[in-house]
DNA sequence: CAGTATCCCGCATGATACTG
DNA sequence: CAGTATCATGCGGGATACTG
């Protein structure tokens, strides 16, 4: 059975397009830092805990490729350059919100499912 | 400002948690795939197409342990065992697939605003 | 059938240094 | 300030072979 046989036009590669891009940690962060509004480079640098100058600027690039954000550079010196959600960037900022918000409010289960799963390993895994 | 201050007890590491999850595509696969229904190995295996063996059974293992799906084993001969979401992953199905319906429906946002970001910035980078 | 056990490679990412 | 360039590396994940 082929994969268009069993989604409807290649859907399941298009969504992980996206999803993939949920799956990266920093991706996340600057675009739901950005969800607080429009912010300067050194501003994200600060408020994105972590990440690397290199790390935030391919982040950027990656999604203002993708058409998330917007990219408004000054001709000042010192340079400045703002960055901003565009309205697809904040629709997607919906989905997203809603998984982390799942995530929150059963994280705890998860912790529990763990210990649960550990304590059942380790009496078979000494050490 | 710390991040304590800005995100209520550590919530943003928290949701990371579960979000990467999310980012793991081949984990995302497995439980959309269980979606359908109680499996066993093989017929997973069939149907995540791609899967190497390896990171099938790395997958199921780390989704069992976070309480997302329960595996069943069989003492016969040759073995069998099944795998089948938990109310948790259930659950979590919800917003993955709320997600994955964005990604869809919004698909060729995203690859237009690739082709023009290529398109403007191709001319800078001849070749 | 449902795994483990190895080997191995490429890329994502961090650290560091330099620049318009 | 907002990047780019370069180097180093850890490990995710594929291929392959073996096993209860």
């Amino acid at each position: 059975m082929k994969p268009s046989e069993r989604h409807p036009a290649g859907q399941c590669q298009v969504a992980n397009d996206v999803i993939s891009l949920v799956g990266d940690k920093w991706s996340v962060l600057v675009i739901s830092t950005l969800g607080q509004g429009r912010m300067r480079f050194s501003e994200l640098k600060r408020a994105v805990e972590g990440i690397s100058q290199k790390m935030l600027t391919t982040t950027l690039r990656g999604l203002e490729r993708d058409g998330y954000l917007i990219r408004t550079a000054f001709a000042t010196v010192p340079p400045r350059v703002d960055y901003e959600l565009t309205a697809l960037g904040t629709e997607l900022l919906k989905p997203v919100s809603a998984l982390g918000q799942w995530a929150i409010t059963n994280h705890a289960r998860v912790i529990e499912a763990r210990r649960a799963y550990d304590g059942r390993t380790s009496s078979n895994q000494p050490q």
